[in-house]
DNA sequence: GATACCGGTATCCTTTAGGATAGTAGTATC
DNA sequence: GATACTACTATCCTAAAGGATACCGGTATC
């Protein structure tokens, strides 16, 4: 973490006023506004292939209790990004599934889970050749 | 909240123990495990444009404390995402900015901004519309 | 009659994130 | 000598996120 010092000239800082840049940051703090947390992303993956039963998308997640899944899948119906359907089936059956609306993320899902996958075969790659040494 | 109950059969459920699913989920919780909260996001995009400061960044987010900046910027720096570096100046320079393997998110970011703007319009515009009830 | 499944709630608790406020060393400026 | 600037750190605190565990009514199965 510490960095040794630079005998060089100072750098200009001028970016932070651009207002394309202001308009980045806020494009992407709304975003993350309503993907907030550890959940919402993982989810909206999970139920990007057909709809899930409650118990289904338990399973898919693995480690998500009822509480905090409950309380997400409400917040994404809220936030028109899923559809809650009940068939009154015996026992009772309930699907969550994607709205069209929410297809419309399909690009920035695309995009993270890519890096995601990228990332991890970088930091496995890295762990191997500090390994041998 | 509530969803009237259907008469329809019931959905069958099969998507959850799709091995490329499942490689999906990996991939954005990886992405989201060094992307964590509320602010790593936000700070690469107002370094997108070049190096900053520390009381640059702080000036361009608006509301993010000394501390929580630190803990932020430690942190990317750990991730190989940004680099620190100090000039000998009085008082010293400390400047910031991103690796060149940071490089690798510019399409995650494009695309999370986008969706962050359009998002936002269409919150305005649906605002609009029931106003005008 | 005991057990299991479904779709959740209720209660309690821990952890983490994040923020408010103050202060630091060193220099420079008024 | 007082004040200001930079780049932080320290201390304290609150709020929110998240998790463990237990439980519920209804039904079906063994």
């Amino acid at each position: 973490m510490e960095t040794a010092v630079e005998e060089k000239g100072v750098v200009e800082c001028t970016a932070f006023n651009s207002t394309e840049c202001r308009g980045a940051i806020t494009g992407v703090r709304d975003a993350l506004y309503v993907l907030n947390g550890k959940w919402k992303i993982p989810l909206i993956v999970a139920l990007s292939e057909g709809p899930l039963r409650f118990k289904d998308i338990q399973r898919s997640l693995g480690d998500i209790t009822p509480k905090i899944l409950s309380k997400e899948l409400k917040e994404l119906e809220l936030n028109e990004f899923v559809i809650r359907t009940v068939y009154s089936t015996t026992p009772v059956t309930v699907t969550y599934q994607l709205t069209p609306y929410s297809r419309s993320l399909d690009k920035v899902m695309k995009e993270l889970k890519d890096w995601g996958i990228q990332h991890r075969q970088r930091i496995v790659a890295s762990r191997k050749a500090n390994s041998s040494n």
